[in-house]
DNA sequence: GCGAAATTAATGTCAGACATTTAAAGTTTC
DNA sequence: GAAACTTTAAATGTCTGACATTAATTTCGC
C-alpha cells in the first residue's frame, strides 16, 4: 500500500484512495482491522493527523468504522442496504436540486423506474407486502391527514410495491430513486379532490398486484405517472 | 449553525452534519464560500484539526471543494452527474460484493431496470446514440478482442441504449446500475460462440431501437438476461 | 503605466501533548 | 477459588502551536 510521491493531490486525499482500491479489490475485507493510526503514518511516511483527515473521508462513505479503547481501531465496514440507500438518497436528492432538473424530467425517470419491478412484483409479492400497501391507501384516505403524512404515506405505498419483487438489490435502487424525487414531490400540495384520484389509482395498482397482473401494474403506475405531472403543471402555471 | 453538546458522537460528524444540513437545506447554496477552518473552529468551539476532519468528510462526498490561497478556502460544489455517478458505482460494487449479493438476484434487478428505458429509447434515440450502439456491435465482433474489451464495450453499448431515452436523471440510475454488475460479469470468460450469442442478442436490440419498438427492445433485454443467466449458471456448475 | 517583489490570507502538514474510552490483566476480598 | 474491584495499556478523540505552500493582491521601482 503505497502513495505517488508524484501526485500534487492532498496526502489525505492519496491515502484514502489507497485504503480505499484495497477494499475495493479485495486484499481488505469485511471486518478486517487497519493498522493504527499511528501505524499507519509510519508506512505512509506522514503525520497522524493526515492519516485520520484520510480515515474520516473514509468513514464518510461508510467504508470504515471506527471503535475507541484497547482492542479498537478502524475496521472495514459491511456496507448494508440501508446505509447504501441512505447515502444514495443523500446523493441523488442534491443532485436534482443543483442542476435544475426540472420537475417533468425527474418524474418520468421515477416513474420510468418504478414500472420495471410491475413483472417481478405480480409474481412474488407477498400477503406482507400487499397488507402494508392496503394501510397506506387507509391511511391516505384520512381526511385529516397533513401533507407532510400524506407524502410519506406515499412513499412508504411505492416502496412496499417495490419490495414485492423480493430482489433486494431491485429495492435499493429503485428505493432511492423514488425517495430522492420526495423533495419535488412536497412542494405539491394535494387537495382533497387530487388524493381521492392518487388513492384511486393505488387502489388500482394494489389490486392489480393482488390479481398477479403486471401489465396492469405497469398501467396504473402510468396513469399515476400523468395525474402526477398534470397536477404539477397547473400548479407551476399558477406562478407557484 | 450548531451542534448538540449532549451528543456523544465525534465532533467532526457533528459538524460535518451541521453543515450537510445546511446544504442541503439550501442555506448553503452552489459556489457558496464556508468561513475559513479558523472562523469555523471559533464558531463551533473546537480546534482546526477537528473542522479540517469534518471538512473531509464533507470533501469525500463530493460536497464541497477546497482552494488555496489569499482568496482561497471552502466552497459548496455543484455535485455533477459524473461525481453522483461515479460515487454510486464505488457504493453499488461495494455493496454487491460484500453482501453475498448472487449472480442471479443481481442481474434480475439490472435488467429489470434496463428494461425501464425501453419506452423512451424506443421514442427518442437520436443517431448519434444509435451509431454508438452499431459501433460497439462492430467491436464485439471482431476475433481477437480481449475479454476485458468485450466487456467494457458490453457496458459502453448498454449505457448508449440507456443515454437514447435522453433522460439524465434516467441514465445516472440506470448507469450506475449497470456498471455496478461489471466487476460480477468479468468474473465471466467468453467463448466465441457465447460471444456470437450476444452479440446478435445487441444487434436485434439495435435493430428494434431504430423500428422504434419499445415491445422489441424490451423482449430484446429478456433475451439476454436469459442468456446471462444461463452462461453464469453453466460456469458455476462447472465450479468455476 | 507596467512589471517585479513583498504582503497576506488561506489551506496543507507536522510534532507533541493530553483526554477519553475500552478491554484485559492483575489484585484484593470473601 | 470465585467474584468484585483496580490497574494498566492501547487505541481513538481532541487541542495547541508552529511552519510550509499556494495564490491573489498590493506595493514598489523604474
Amino acid at each position: 500500500m503505497k502513495i505517488d510521491p508524484k501526485s500534487d493531490a492532498d496526502l489525505s486525499a492519496q491515502i484514502a484512495t489507497a485504503i480505499r482500491d484495497e477494499i475495493i479489490a479485495g486484499r481488505l475485507i469485511v471486518d478486517a482491522r487497519l493498522p493504527s493510526e499511528a501505524e499507519l503514518a509510519e508506512q505512509f511516511d506522514v503525520s497522524r493527523p493526515t492519516v485520520r483527515e484520510a480515515l474520516k473521508r473514509l468513514a464518510a462513505q461508510s467504508l470504515i468504522r471506527t471503535q475507541r479503547g484497547a482492542t479498537g481501531g478502524a475496521f472495514v465496514n459491511k456496507l448494508s442496504f440501508t446505509e447504501a440507500y441512505a447515502q444514495q438518497i443523500t446523493t441523488s436528492t442534491l443532485l436534482l436540486s443543483m442542476n435544475d432538473v426540472s420537475f417533468e424530467t425527474a418524474c418520468e425517470a421515477r416513474f420510468a423506474l418504478e414500472r420495471s419491478c410491475a413483472e417481478l412484483s405480480a409474481q412474488r409479492c407477498g400477503p406482507d407486502d400487499l397488507a402494508a400497501m392496503r394501510a397506506e391507501i387507509h391511511r391516505q384516505g384520512q381526511p385529516n391527514l397533513s401533507d407532510e403524512a400524506f407524502c410519506a404515506s406515499d412513499v412508504a405505498f411505492h416502496r412496499a410495491l417495490v419490495d414485492g419483487a423480493e430482489n433486494p438489490v431491485l429495492s435499493y435502487q429503485l428505493a432511492g430513486a423514488v425517495e430522492a424525487m420526495q423533495p419535488l414531490m412536497n412542494m405539491i400540495t394535494f387537495s382533497a379532490r387530487d388524493r381521492a384520484r392518487i388513492v384511486a389509482l393505488h387502489m388500482r395498482i394494489a389490486g392489480a398486484v393482488e390479481a398477479r397482473n403486471a401489465a396492469d401494474i405497469s398501467d396504473g403506475l402510468t396513469a399515476l405517472e400523468a395525474e402526477t405531472q398534470s397536477l404539477a403543471r397547473s400548479l407551476f402555471k399558477k406562478g407557484n
